[in-house]
DNA sequence: AATGAATGAGGATTCATTCAT
DNA sequence: CATGAATGAATCCTCATTCAT
């Protein structure tokens, strides 16, 4: 009945109150009218906004990884060497999976989402790709990439753990994918990280 | 032989039938019918031998855990050195990320059920312990812990990846992981890792 | 709450139901909630007993064609001779033009669809089959089938005019398509219709 | 020119894409939503120019009735005598069951409307009183009002059979119900018919 | 012991219509 | 004058569960 020029944070709430309800009681028990009702909309409002569930939920994650990059540009951002850089992969690791659970669980979702529906693995991409990107500067691109795996278990780990890990193991692990070990292939792509010219044969 | 006058195996078909169905479409499509359907049981059936759906997807978890705690165990149980255990480890990322992907997509429905609900944490924690216990017979319990977190992010990330990591990256890592790094605390942990009485220099 | 063996004639009474709501409201008013309130079901019997809204329109219009075929069954199938035939064809048309507007509104209805869909399209032709098995008992094919268009054409014309014709006329329309004409074309069919083994080149 | 500052041709766009809508896919499918989306005019045009859905089917209906009255009156008018009357009718079965089915599709609809309503009876009407006006300027009333009816048997017949009969059929079917038969009443009928003063006998 | 039948609640979605702009 | 925004009602359908058999 109240209709008119209306609310333009309508569609935010509705998106905020779809992540709030994933990360409270998850993605199965999601519905219109749960969220409308979250949100404090009315039902009808739902299909207005949005062309159908689908379409709402790949906007409400791809807002939370929105989120979620942003906290992995803030912490990764500013380091300014290796060490610095290790310090941030663990203060995010703990930052993610301390406190409210939200993003964690969150993650959880996407990730069951993205192993299914490629749709949501470009979320997962985007990312991944985002915080390699970071890692790059400090780390040649297979420590990159070994370090943002580790991140993804230790943080999951952490989370699914009666007693989770302290920072100092945090740490260590960190340290020891990004020194790399004494083994030859270790050296060989030591050789490679640190722009040296030629690997021994 | 079997008692009652029906087919014993009818609980077996329903869990494995709900497992396929999880696999294949996810949690959210689980329902007693698709189920009843895809095990090829009467609808009756369902409520008749599981009080519910979630005692059936409790089982059915409950099923899949002893089977991956038995790939864990097949993998890592035969390692008679370090080394044979970074193979097995090795073997294993790349066994539950290559192929179907129905192991990775169960787990990950499983991780999320266990971020909200500790029945099922009780699962994945039993699952961690036993490959804890493997292999900890091999690295010291930090170690461990660090290994176990990266193979769970190794084979997430290589699921999830456009352009999965090779298996020489993942036995980078998980030697990296395993040896340490050249700070003091790492070598330390080598030590007692190893068991040996001195370090190389 | 009130379950158990059922009500066989369940089915019965929603295909009814269906019937009679189509004729008293049309196709386009058709709907499950109306069907059931009607059949005096509940709601959720209407998709236990019919896959779908289309099933239950096809079973709906399937034994509606029962129905109308039997009655073209009575009508001409005690026709011992052309002339019976001709009587018989003008009492099924005044018949279902007649009294109730039942059977004509539901059979524009099915038109209506068959007009589109094939499915029904399906019945229509058993339709047209089975009256026209009749009519060439007494007619050449040709002439049967210019007769059952006009019987088409006049139950039509009947049942949408403000005065509808008398019985006089449809005898006449029927005889002179009955009686063929005198010009050379229509000779030639005369032939073949009395089994005459050759038409005059 | 145009009065108001807006697309006078919008209303017509309107009519014209309803049309097109209940051929293509039926009455029952017709909604505000999909007119508009056809017509490519904003969801709140329709209500702007139509007072309701009904006003906007009757319209559409009467503009339907405008061009098939037209396609009759293009046929029927010019015929000069009864054997140019028979071809044209010939003309007219064959060109409104060949090729799209819209205009058949459209009858379907408009029928099943005027067996129920009588806003749509008064189209059928004009209709029908327009095509016996044509035909009984060759054909006495009695023998217009038959063909009348053939030609709407012979039409429907013709869609909806698998196949359909060809012209030397129809045309026969109409020489038969136009020429009478050999029988007295029907030569009665021929004589009153070309203005004969008396039956033989 | 086993199940077909049954149903009320709730699922996503579409809808005609209203109204502030 | 014209329309985008909005919404409650109603759409079809799926569901977990109950129960008489």
């Amino acid at each position: 009945m109240a209709t008119g020029h209306a609310d333009p944070r309508r569609r935010e709430r509705i998106i905020d109150a779809t992540l709030d309800l994933i990360a409270d009681e998850g993605l199965a028990a999601v519905s219109h009218r749960r969220i409308a009702a979250r949100a404090g909309v009315p039902l009808g409002s739902m299909t207005y906004h949005f062309d159908g569930i689908d379409q709402l939920l790949r906007e409400a994650f791809g807002r939370f990884t929105d989120h979620i990059v942003a906290v992995f540009d803030a912490h990764l951002a500013g380091a300014a060497d290796p060490g610095e850089a290790r310090a941030a992969v663990a203060d995010l690791v703990h930052g993610l999976s301390e406190g409210a659970q939200r993003d964690l669980v969150l993650t959880q979702e996407l990730y069951t989402l993205a192993a299914r529906r490629p749709v949501y693995r470009e979320l997962t991409r985007e990312w991944m790709r985002r915080s390699r990107t970071h890692l790059e500067k400090h780390f040649d691109p297979d420590t990159a990439r070994q370090l943002d795996a580790l991140i993804e278990g230790l943080t999951l780990h952490r989370a699914l753990t009666s007693e989770p890990h302290d920072r100092a193991l945090t740490l260590e692990a960190v340290a020891r994918i990004t020194a790399g070990g004494d083994r030859p292939a270790a050296v060989t792509r030591t050789f490679r990280q640190d722009g040296a010219d030629a690997p021994p044969e």
